[in-house]
RNA sequence: GGUGAGUUACUCAAGUGGCCAACGAGGGCAGACUGUAAAUCUGCUGACUAUGUCUUCGAAAGUUCGAAUCUUUCACUCACCA
């Protein structure tokens, strides 16, 4: 039980630092239920969860069915100072309000995925607002500058010249602070977070804690296009509160080469079968795009069920494979035959008429299945279905 | 505080008085080919019922028939010195 555990455990993390620790508090576990924390930070900066939360989440669940307790901090204290972890500049600092209308959308989002009578949601200002003054001065004593620069962002910064501010140096040992307070036996996070995971452990030491949390890192899951991480402000994001449809249309238009990636940090088959399914999509048995299906279909699964992940398939292959109009557009009604690119910026289906003369002129805009060619075109009485490109579609009904 | 360099579209980056709605690259969009994959090829990539007009090159003011380009002030970024 517990050597699969732990297997379970290591499934596609990119570091495990003092793995002996974590196999001491499973062992101990399934020994006597002593449940241990694992504890995870997140910036209430972006509202919306995406698959590159999920990696997290996924890692997270795995340890609750193996008696974990999740410590879900909500960094309502550090995100005013904003992490500068992966960008080049200096982030801008939020205002309360936000933040906490942010913390709330993301714990509803991040149930969908984590066992919520199993986690324990803390904001991290209910410590940072008593610790005072002093007490984070006493806390800046613990480091100095230049184990500081170590880091990697900084030290890029710091040779390039670029401006770090003193308050971002505060945010790594904030954030390992929050360890010594919870007294967390891991800590998990991206590899992007590790400078800032292993100050937990070094702070824990300095404040005697009586332990050291052990650290796991987890790969980024890189967006859409394949080369940046996935982020909302990319824009080459899947958001788990997306509908079926568009989740599965999503993940279907992803290369080949990314899905193995996806599928080896967001799928739940073993890594022997991911391996396994591989080999026989190199050797011809399996044809790629049914193992994207595949995939596609076990997300969309995840996060709905099996009958919307089915409906979303022959939706997708109805329009895409059959070349048939969706079953559900969007209507428009129109008061009176007016010039067509008026018309599809009207509905929005296009950003300006001069978009839209382009577009015609390329013939990627059809009416009725149609291509037209006729950028004056007038737009008669009648009831019309418009395609702009492969994906976008509307009806509309002119009086 | 002093001196110097810089700020151009989504990003990088040319342009240094009219030929500039602004070279090129990346990205993006579209078309062909496909599996809405990748690769490849082609076109497009400020707005406007449009062979023309309008607004854009950090901000404002000015010189000029004419400014992204010259002058002044301001803001910001960087380098060197203190």
């Amino acid at each position: 039980m517990v050597q699969k555990a732990l297997k379970e455990i290591k499934r596609g993390v990119s570091e495990i630092i003092d793995f002996e620790y974590i196999e001491k508090l499973i062992t101990r576990y399934y020994k006597n239920g002593t449940p241990y924390t694992i504890k995870v930070g997140f910036d209430p900066t972006g509202a919306d969860l995406h698959l590159g939360h999920t990696v997290l989440l996924n890692k997270l669940r795995t340890f609750q069915k193996h008696g974990a307790i999740v410590q879900l901090v909500i960094g309502d204290f550090t995100a005013t100072i904003g992490d500068p972890t992966g960008k080049s500049e200096t982030r801008k600092v939020m205002d309360r309000d936000t933040i906490v209308k942010n913390a709330k959308t993301y714990q509803d989002q991040a149930f969908l995925v984590l066992d919520k009578d199993k986690t324990e949601s803390l904001y991290n200002s209910t410590w940072f607002e008593k610790l005072g003054a002093s007490g984070m001065v006493a806390l800046t004593t613990q480091f100095n500058v230049a184990r500081m620069l170590e880091r990697d962002d900084f030290e890029k910064r710091f040779k390039s010249n670029q401006s770090i501010s003193i308050s971002e140096f505060l945010y790594p040992l904030l954030q390992g602070y929050d360890s010594v307070e919870l007294k967390s036996d891991i800590e998990l996070g991206g590899t992007d977070q590790k400078f800032n995971l292993l100050m937990g452990r070094h702070l824990q030491r300095s404040y005697n804690v009586g332990k050291e949390q052990a650290v796991i890192t987890m790969p980024i899951l890189e967006g859409l296009d394949g080369v940046a991480k996935m982020s909302k402000s990319l824009d080459n994001y899947i958001g788990i509160t997306e509908e079926p449809n568009t989740i599965y249309a999503k993940v279907l238009s992803v290369s080949d080469e990314l899905m193995w990636r996806y599928y080896e940090l967001l799928s739940s088959l073993e890594i022997e079968e991911v391996n396994e399914l591989k080999i026989s999509v190199e050797n011809g048995k399996v044809h790629p795009k049914k193992a994207k299906e595949n995939l596609a279909i076990e997300l969309v699964t995840r996060f709905y069920n099996q009958e919307l992940a089915n409906i979303a398939k022959e939706e997708f292959d109805k329009v895409f494979k059959s070349n048939e109009v969706p079953s559900n557009i969007d209507e428009f009604e129109v008061d009176e035959p007016s010039w067509i690119c008026k018309i599809l910026v009207d509905i929005k289906l296009e950003p300006s008429t001069s978009q839209a003369r382009r577009d015609i002129k390329q013939g990627a805009i059809r009416l009725n299945q149609e291509k037209i060619t006729d950028e004056q075109m007038i737009l008669e009485s009648g009831e019309y279905i418009a395609q702009v490109g492969k994906r976008k579609f509307a009806k509309i009904k002119v009086k």
